[in-house]
DNA sequence: GTGTAGTCTAAGAATTCGCTAAGAATTTCC
DNA sequence: GGAAATTCTTAGCGAATTCTTAGACTACAC
């Protein structure tokens, strides 16, 4: 009875095709968590909880390699295979330089990616990471939040990714842009996170979300 | 196909001629799941339920004694007896400290391996392992599925397997793809697993599995 | 107080996803 | 061999989710 969660994966990967291709891959053995360009996969990979993170090399905006450095910079040590068009030894050594773990050449084996991944990831455990927001605790694959009290509340994908973010960063202003930008899709109206802000409000509790009148959304700090 | 009466038997061997062989050795005293690679074998060694492991040694992407190490370090004690074209003595040793019961040779006779087979599950019995699952039991061996009241509802193989499969995992997500590499043959159709989730509902109870809408399905722990 | 920018909320359109029925293919049982 | 049970596929419908919009409301500056 080996309670082995699902390893939590995040694909960044502008590709259209070649991204969902992916996924769809290692949707099996993995939660794959897809995300279109380099800010929205930092800000996931800088505020979410991952066991492994795989990058394209060549990202619009800000490119793998960047992505990775700016990642190892910020203490950031979570496991990172980058994928490339590109082979050569050079490019590997590049790759490998700016802090990442395993380096891969498109077109690539299904087999040998999964077998990579697996490589480095072998000695991290997977850890639960729940998330606690005050005295409610978010169970994030699952999706579920549940109070001390024994009571609990479903969530949905994108709410329980908002809620997420917010906890994962106490008493951190994240702007509506910001927030946009890292959980949905780029040309989303702003009102969107008003509008998933009042359902978990709704849902969960009134004063979860501190509004912080001109600037944004925040969780923690009651003051 | 599968006599669930029978101990269940786990073989991984990825040669295409000794596996169907060895697995036709084995299929009139068990029931014989066989694993083409280390891969698909130790995730199925982790969420099937099983009796008994044969792993052979010579594995390609995570070879046999790598592949038991995995096992014994996530908890997993069903006993494993090691395959090997190698029969040095050092070679042996290696095999049992990395957690297997038993090591043989190749080629090795048929009576001999049933014999050990039978020598190293001895001890564990045919664990009827009953599954609680809310108010109810579940017998996989005789695929019934009682309540605290007296009723029973009779399960199929498939039905039987899927619930125990995701009872033995309380409160982890399920996805489509996984289940359907667990507990059917590849190629079919994620949505075989929706409608074994119907029939299960339907026999049994509306709420006894949990859907997780976009990722999967779980059993909980809501109360 | 009053105006303005910012925020909340409801309602609904568009989309994706899951449930279910029906039936074909296969296996089991007598 | 034939009937019954089981396994698996497909497709349509309904439900859940996502996101937009617009008007009511609120906080803040002056």
């Amino acid at each position: 009875m080996p309670n082995s969660e699902l390893p939590r994966l995040l694909l960044i990967e502008d590709d259209a095709v070649l991204g969902p291709l992916i996924a769809e891959l290692l949707a099996g053995d993995y939660y794959v968590q897809l995300a279109a360009d380099g800010q929205k996969g930092l800000h996931l990979a800088l505020t979410g909880t991952w066991d492994v993170l795989v990058i394209d090399r060549g990202l619009p905006v800000m490119d793998g390699l960047a992505l990775v450095r700016a990642l190892r910079s910020n203490g950031v040590g979570t496991p990172a295979l980058i994928l490339t068009a590109l082979g050569s030894t050079a490019e590997k050594i590049d790759g490998l330089d700016a802090g990442a773990n395993d380096y891969m050449s498109k077109p690539f084996d299904a087999g040998e990616l999964k077998a990579r991944l697996r490589a480095i990831t072998r000695n991290f455990g997977s850890t639960p990471a729940l998330l606690e927001i005050g005295t409610w605790v978010l169970d994030p694959v699952s999706r579920k939040l549940r109070s001390q009290y024994g009571n609990h509340v479903d969530l949905t994908a994108k709410e329980s990714e908002l809620l997420a973010l917010l906890a994962g960063n106490p008493s951190r202003v994240f702007t509506r842009p910001e927030l946009v930008e890292a959980l949905f899709h780029p040309g989303d109206s702003p009102g969107v996170i008003d509008t998933y802000v009042h359902y978990l409000r709704r849902k969960v509790d009134k004063a979860l979300i501190r509004t912080v009148h001109g600037l944004g959304y925040q969780i923690g700090d009651d003051s």
